[in-house]
DNA sequence: TATAATAATGATAATCATTATCAAAATAAA
DNA sequence: TTTATTTTGATAATGATTATCATTATTATA
């Protein structure tokens, strides 16, 4: 059976809390402060474990590194073009279920059945507008 | 100045050529056949030209390699959750707006300007819903 | 509570996709 | 044709992620 580790409420707790995308390093960085002996390979398992238990979810970018994301509201992406911060944009359950008809009518086409969709928009983000 | 190259063309070929998303250890088996010489740093070094230029486009999965998509038309993907296979689904003039049309609505709240969208459904495919 | 069973950790080696290097070959310009 | 420049193919280097393994922490059981 799963034990309870220290480590594992570490980690989840750190993508919980902050509003960014982070990448196992800044994961990493972030609890060494308070727990110095904590090591990388610990970061990489418990995030892989979260995404199983869909607790969190990993974004695959442009950029080398994955990122992972705890935010557990219906939402999407979008990666300013300029600066490339990752902005969440949340969506009302109207939104969420105007998309699910919209997708799932195309999905008609191939006689596919849907189950999930990711949304990536790329664009300006109001700083990099200007 | 840009230089000709068969392999250059090799690479763009094979990618408007087959339907599927291939991994360049995929384009390279391929073109290996007809062209035993090759390289597969060249194919490495060709893809991501093709995808600065904007002729083909980058596709990260959640499996190691990338892929990459040679059509196209304005079209979304969906991957089979249970065999994992990766659809294309067209998108006419009309679902095209409506989606850039709904996604600029939603980045309002953050007084963004949409560039681009990329969507990605999970889902069962005709096959596999049985 | 003490002990046994086993899951999780941290350090680090191994793996694997991708990129960098560089001499030789191909292409374009003069 | 000669020169300049790009591209190639082989392979080394890099960097992210995963595997290994002895040790430690957690849970179950006597």
């Amino acid at each position: 059976m799963k034990k309870y580790s220290k480590q594992r409420q570490l980690v989840y707790e750190s993508l919980k809390t902050r509003k960014d995308h982070p990448t196992v390093e800044m994961i990493y960085q972030d609890l060494k402060k308070e727990n110095p002996s904590i090591g990388i390979a610990t970061v990489y398992r418990n995030v892989s474990e979260l995404c199983e238990d869909g607790k969190v979810k990993r974004i695959k970018t442009k950029d080398a590194s994955d990122r992972y994301d705890g935010n557990d509201m219906k939402h999407i992406h979008m990666e300013c073009n300029n600066c490339h911060e990752i902005f969440d944009i949340k969506l009302d359950d109207t939104e969420d279920k105007n998309l699910d008809n919209e997708f799932n009518k195309m999905l008609k086409s191939i006689d596919a059945q849907l189950l999930d969709h990711e949304i990536w928009l790329t664009g300006l983000c109001a700083k990099c507008k200007k």
